[in-house]
DNA sequence: GCAAGTATCTCGCTGAACGAGAGAATAACG
DNA sequence: CGTTATTCTCTCGTTCAGCGAGATACTTGC
């Protein structure tokens, strides 16, 4: 084994855990009668909620890459299960607040709960000195990607003419 | 900092890796005119011809969660790209054998290259034993969300009547 | 050689998301 | 203030990925 085998085999386990992830969401949400993009956008709803922030649609869209026609759509879905509720900004009228319902934490709960429990429960049984590491480890996989990306964004604006 | 603080940090940086390496793979995708489900093909089936395996219509739907129609429009879409070659098996002539074009592996390196090359950069800044704890770290976490998903796929099957 | 089984493809349809633009409210400026 | 510009959201018509059902083509077993 080469000295180049390890860190390759890092990249492909961290790939295989990505889609492992991707298609344990996929399967929650076609089990509740939702699509992925519901369960993004739940995610996301969620995360703000938590973090006390107010969400638009315009925000959500933006947040999920849609465009206002299909934000619409995603949020007429939402409203129509139960799991948001629209509500107009009394301050600026022009807006729309959305707000989860109990439904839609509960839910969350299921999709995330024991996911989390699983994970925390795996986590201890690693030493501290070894979370460190792994999160170090983690953020800087985080930082590589995020720059990749943002070099992606730059090299489709130049490539739009 | 409570002791469980860190753990959790480490769940949402697992979180939030993989929506950024998603959204890195769907503006890649759409950059080169493709879909997400058109790139999860492609990264399966350039999986399975670099280990050597031939892959059908039939087992590319079923890896990816598509019935037979919309794998047949996905095989479609690829082989109208110039991504991939149907070509009948002549030893059992029902089958189709999936065949990626040159197009498709330099894609791939487009789309991974780059990345991966980064990825690895990263990585050679850690010490192998770093690197081989990240390693158990990912595979303890790999482990726990296939056992989710077995068991989220066992309660598909129950709740199914 | 005929029935049953397996692999792929065709047809018609549903619905998520798109582009364009309308509608409603607020901000900015003279 | 009133007129114009701006901002946010929603409506309309369209496109296209994926679904269910079933047709078609080939193989295998009796």
């Amino acid at each position: 084994m080469s000295e180049v085998e390890e860190p390759m085999r890092l990249v492909h386990l961290l790939r295989g855990l990505t889609v492992e992830l991707d298609l344990f969401g996929a399967e929650f949400a076609s089990r509740n009668g939702l699509h992925p993009t519901d369960l993004r956008a739940l995610i996301h709803l969620l995360d703000a909620a938590r973090a006390g922030e107010v969400v638009t649609p315009g925000r959500l869209g933006e947040a999920l890459h849609l465009n206002s026609a299909g934000t619409t759509g995603l949020v007429d879905r939402l409203e129509r299960l139960g799991l948001i509720r629209r509500e107009r900004d009394p301050q600026d009228r022009r807006r729309v607040r959305l707000l989860v319902e109990e439904r839609a934490m509960e839910l969350g709960q299921g999709f995330f709960g024991g996911l989390i429990g699983d994970l925390l429960a795996a986590m201890g049984r690693f030493e501290p000195g070894e979370l460190a590491v792994a999160r170090r480890f983690l953020e800087a996989m985080a930082e590589v990607v995020a720059t990749a990306r943002q070099q992606e964004r730059a090299g489709a604006e130049a490539g739009k003419k």
